[in-house]
DNA sequence: ATGAAAGCGCTAACAA
DNA sequence: TTGTTAGCGCTTTCAT
């Protein structure tokens, strides 16, 4: 088994030319003449010659490797986004170092490190929280974050994120125009800023219909946590139940119909609506048919590469937030308020 | 902004010792004094120091990156496999460097090149084809490649596998049981193993008791396509239609459901069984309720992991194909055989 | 146990 | 345009 790999060096001698030339040939926009290039070209494929990028990256200073934190993969928002994050990086001459943060996350500072270790030119942190003395080490070492799905009151970080409070203050008014009197929320992980913004935004809307919350409770982003949050939701007498439902994510409005269904034996809409929030492709299954707001993740995506790219690039270190807008996008899990006329 | 990182040197001379004292202190295995220890290390952390990996890379010959090639995220089985994966080779200090393949796999060898040019110290390719050129380069150069969920005639790669022949015969043994008599079939992507395997055990299965295949459409383990595929399946006269469906995979079972209720009115599984392959979280959920068969992904992972490991640090290129057996899970999507009785 | 010195495979001045 | 030389930050002989 041949572990040693083919260097410059072999090329060079091979093609009777300075090892500097080779690395010229390898380097775009170096200045070699039409018949060098050939001819050391020729040298390499012969010898299946690549560039070693680790000791390119050792002296330049970078490794175009992009680090990606991302957790909750049950959540078909993040593999999506994953990918198009991934491929949009590629794209531009990156690749990705990922970790996958487990719902514990202890341990996430420290293989934060490791990823900074491996010399990553960025970080991008989708989902998921990092200590402040991290961010702290990471603008030390001039290593841009760009928080995806997330904001963050820190100053030195950007963050992308859809607008969540205006989605949850849709969700209000189309809950209120729809007829709907008793609304219960179904709150995600209360750490994350997605949860307490679209819970803002919503009781927001509420308010300006004269209404309040019915009732609350915590589902944590997590499928089983929200079944039991329902149960709990609608337990007592059937006429105090809840007319309508917003979890925090259609994640979590997933669990919310199967437990409505099939444990409570509930009409959707009929008996209760329900609407959720991302716009995963789940949402628009016939079964689940749920009225969301869509999370703009080709455009976020767009803006965090594009932010990340000029932070690496221009060496700039002015922290962008952004909060992009997206549709309600309704389908039939929701009374809609044509049919109350 | 600080963008210079600190050295080795930086923290030898603030210790007062040799550069090379400091390298040995964060070399485990080194020998190194108590007192060589503290002082070293005292003045790194308060330096911020940590060792550059990409130069021992280069030094060491390894990366300690491991390349991960995957597609069909909306697959769920993919999303979970690539979190218990990253999450096994973290465990043995190992990092995965990601690639999305897209559909139109193209640009996967070019890919797979970029990712040899990190030096990875192995390649596990989820799905995904490679050219045989590739296979190769990557034995030449000593790199170990492991097909996860994949199995290949090649020779010199690894692969682990569900016992797909196995599987698909179960199934075919349980619609069969069930009193099941014009069964069709589903197909995946026909370049996939798991497809090829997966049909040809449930034809045995079938063929053992008598029956063939009464229906044939193609998916290509596509949501959309399976619908068509479903479509096509069931058109002409509804007492010609199957009594019984198996599709390649959950993901295309799911597809196959929402047509068969919503599209065409049948009830599951009073008109019509419906099975799959996988067992993805989704399938357990009352909305589906899917009978299937489990691949053993968490087994799959382990022998990946153990494989690869085994083939990175002993050296040893001998290829082993592993085809792990998965339980049959019965669920409520097909008649069962006590039904019958 | 420690330091000096020689590279790992490459890029980037510097000459020529 | 090309070759020569000096490193990138680290590990690893080889002396001491």
């Amino acid at each position: 088994m041949a572990k040693q790999s083919i260097t410059s060096q072999d090329v060079a001698e091979k093609a009777g030319v300075s090892q500097s030339a080779v690395s010229r040939v390898f380097t775009p926009g170096a200045s070699v003449s039409k018949q060098m290039e050939s001819k050391v070209r020729k040298a390499a494929t012969e010898l299946g010659y690549r560039p070693n990028i680790l000791a390119r990256s050792l002296i330049k200073g970078h490794s175009k490797m992009i680090g990606l934190v991302v957790a909750y993969l049950e959540n078909q928002f993040y593999p999506d986004a994953l990918e198009k994050l991934s491929m949009a990086l590629q794209e531009k001459g990156y690749h990705v170092l990922i970790f996958l943060a487990s719902r514990q996350a202890g341990n996430i500072d420290q293989v934060l490190e490791e990823i900074l270790d491996y010399q990553a030119d960025g970080l991008i942190m989708a989902s998921a929280a990092m200590s402040s003395s991290l961010a702290e080490r990471c603008h030390e070492a001039g290593v841009p974050i760009v928080l995806f799905n997330r904001s963050h009151e820190d100053e030195r970080l950007s963050a992308i994120t859809s607008d969540n409070m205006a989605g949850g203050r849709k969700l209000a008014e189309f809950l209120v125009a729809g007829g709907h009197q008793r609304i219960g929320y179904i709150a995600g992980w209360e750490g994350a800023s997605t949860q307490r913004d679209r819970e803002q935004g919503f009781l927001a809307g509420l308010k300006v219909a004269g209404q309040t919350l019915y009732r609350r409770e915590v589902g944590d982003y997590d499928f089983e946590q929200a079944k039991a949050a329902t149960r709990r939701m609608f337990s007592g007498k059937k006429e105090q139940f809840p007319d309508a439902v917003f979890a925090a994510n259609d994640h979590m409005a997933f669990a919310v119909l199967e437990t409505l269904r099939f444990e409570l034996g509930l009409q959707i809409p009929a008996d209760v609506s329900v609407v959720g929030y991302d716009n995963v492709p789940l949402a628009a299954w016939p079964s689940y048919d749920l009225t969301t707001v869509s999370q703009p993740s080709k455009q976020m995506v767009a803006e965090t590469v594009a932010i990340l790219m000029s932070q690496i690039e221009e060496g700039t270190v002015s922290p962008r937030c952004v909060a992009l807008e997206g549709p309600l996008v309704i389908r039939g899990s929701a009374r809609k308020p044509e049919a109350i006329r």
